[in-house]
DNA sequence: AAGAAATATTGACTGCAGTCAACTTTTCCA
DNA sequence: TGGAAAAGTTGACTGCAGTCAATATTTCTT
């Protein structure tokens, strides 16, 4: 068996997951050291680079695997014949509640995944790539019944999208919108993009457009 | 006279902000550290504290002086008339330009920017209304010439083509879009955003929408 | 099985952001 | 004008992220 190492490795990055789930939560990101974080996963400091590249990337690692998953989780999963505005919301509603179940975490995350920095840009693009990937089926059924413009890369679709999320984020994080208001809102930004802005030629607005 | 004080105050911020420009234009932000830039400004390091909360502070005192002129030089000299398309790209792009001079400077303030922190966030506010404001007037224009819905609130609008920018400048720090690439891609987001994702029910497409 | 090569672990060390108590300069007031 | 209070300045100090040369463990080769 000449695999002891690499489960040694496995064990290893877990206990430095495990530790860090604990003390983040515990003491908030910030205030853990990295040595502290060590000691409790039972390994020296040094180690730690071994499996990460920054402190932050435990952070993000850890973000990165419960997204992954709920990603998965929700794009197959997704009742594929409800409307797009249906879906999306409750996709990128699902993300945000994940993500924004402690700001520090919400912030760090966010400012890494919107603005990444050079060394982490591979990593990052695979990941994003592959989530926009979960979505394009989506977005071609809802081509197929109507619902979107056909006339339009499926990237450009999702990106737009996901322009509007990191909206909504932001807002979230300079206290604009509450957690409570944070669905309604998605929805309404999520609509806007959808009728467009500008005044349609004819057709009566489609139901809840206006309120407040 | 008891104005010493403060001609020295203006006076020492004026060469904080001077020896910043130039250290973080020769070496870059992360590699000149608080004590080189307090002995090029010719002060202690403890100095810099009573002027700036964090280091990154500067950097982004520094962009944010240069974006409010340019803010306000966009808005009012707008031409008010144009359709409202080419003016939210216009602006947009000359604050794109003037961000992405620096790729390092680019990424903090965009981090700062869209997901600033608690300690920032009364003065992040307030420069996000100001730019706000500057903005509304031209929707206002542009809803009595028609080419936007009335019964939508201004600031709805504004986080729009805001959380678009928003992804462009994160789509080009990820190199998904290059920097002669922004405008063109701009200014799609922002006629899909005027356009609306799905159909229209009959109007014809207006020029340009698809291009590969 | 022996020992050479490859890989993983470690904590003392480096460098820097940010603090703070002692000190200096300016302003205020009698 | 003198001297007390307020405001500003300072660099030695603290704490922590990240490095690295020395050491330990695993795998490969014969």
């Amino acid at each position: 068996m000449t695999g002891v190492r690499e489960t040694k490795k496995k064990q290893t990055r877990k206990a430095i997951m495990q530790a860090a789930m604990v003390l983040f939560g515990e003491k908030g990101f910030e205030k853990t050291s990295i040595e502290e974080l060590a000691r409790a996963a039972g390994i020296g400091k040094g180690t730690i680079y071994g499996y990460f590249q920054t402190k932050s990337d435990i952070l993000h690692a850890f973000c990165e695997d419960e997204l992954e998953c709920l990603h998965e989780e929700l794009t197959t999963n997704a009742d594929k014949e409800i409307p797009i505005l249906q879906q999306m919301v409750s996709i990128y509603m699902s993300e945000f509640r994940q993500i924004t179940e402690n700001r520090e975490f919400a912030r760090l995350f966010m400012q890494q995944t919107a603005f990444p920095r050079d060394v982490d840009l591979d990593r990052h693009l695979a990941n994003e790539d592959n989530y926009f990937k979960l979505l394009f089926p989506l977005f071609e059924k809802a081509q197929e019944r109507g619902e979107l413009r056909n006339d339009m890369e499926l990237l450009h679709i999702t990106g737009h999208f996901y322009g509007l999320y990191l909206l909504l984020v932001s807002a979230w994080l300079s206290g604009r919108i509450g957690t409570e208001e944070a669905e309604p809102a998605l929805e309404m930004l999520f609509r806007q993009a959808l009728e467009g802005l500008q005044p349609r030629p004819d057709q009566t607005p489609s139901t809840g457009t206006s309120h407040e």
